[in-house]
DNA sequence: TTGCATATATCGCACCGCTATACATAGAGA
DNA sequence: TCTCTATGTATAGCGGTGCGATATATGCAA
């Protein structure tokens, strides 16, 4: 568990913004989107496959991105592309966690360094 | 809902190091944290009764804190002081917390404008 | 043909923030 | 005195969600 990624309880909440911000360059499917949230966070985020997929089932049930088969190839793919409420999402969360990282920084910076190694 | 406040979602994973922080300034009892929490925060954040309590309670069950009863005084009052563990968990969760926080606003960060008021 | 990466999906567990509820005391105002 | 509010701590149960486990299927390389 002390993997050098970060608690799931803090991706909690972050998660769809990620996948959201992920999809705003373009149409993806889920195993790229995975890949692509991985790449973009250098290695620190790391969506399990039961993660992500009950969470774009749920974006598309709310309407923030919308789905479409792709049979045309040997792998069936199945790929999400952002609607306009999504991209209107995108925007108020992106502000909204950074008023909540301000707020935060504020509270917690001057108590953070590193974990240092101590030779056993 | 859609009151000044951040999401639960957000919050969560990070009540703990908020908690610790306010902690980190001396010793307070619960109803006092969470009125140092809302006044730290700008009212921003505000710990429901039914979060913080159940909150300390595991806080000092990992030993990060530890706390005290006051019968001195007409109120009772549970006190709650940092640990040496828990002093050491506030510095790498706080260090953590900004590693976080970095990342996702590379994530984010060109996204964000502020929901603007639209006449009905 | 064996094995791994790719690709999507669901079940159930665990965790935690919140509402609702309960109980008790201090102090102010009627 | 009575009532109302703020203070003070606590728990039960609900709801949401990240995750491990599991299932299924295909493409490709060794």
């Amino acid at each position: 568990m002390k993997k050098d990624k970060f608690e799931s309880d803090l991706l909690r909440g972050s998660l769809d913004l990620i996948v959201l911000s992920v999809l705003a360059d373009g149409p993806q499917y889920g195993y790229a989107i995975q890949k692509s949230v991985q790449s973009a966070s250098r290695e620190k985020v790391t969506l399990a496959a039961g993660t992500l997929y009950p969470l774009l089932h749920r974006l598309e049930a709310d309407k923030l991105i919308k789905s479409k088969w792709d049979d045309s190839t040997g792998r069936k793919r199945k790929w999400y592309d952002l609607t306009a409420k999504g991209r209107k999402r995108l925007q108020t969360q992106a502000f909204a966690w950074q008023q909540y990282a301000d707020c935060m920084r504020a509270l917690v910076e001057r108590f953070a360094s590193p974990e240092v190694f101590k030779p056993g």
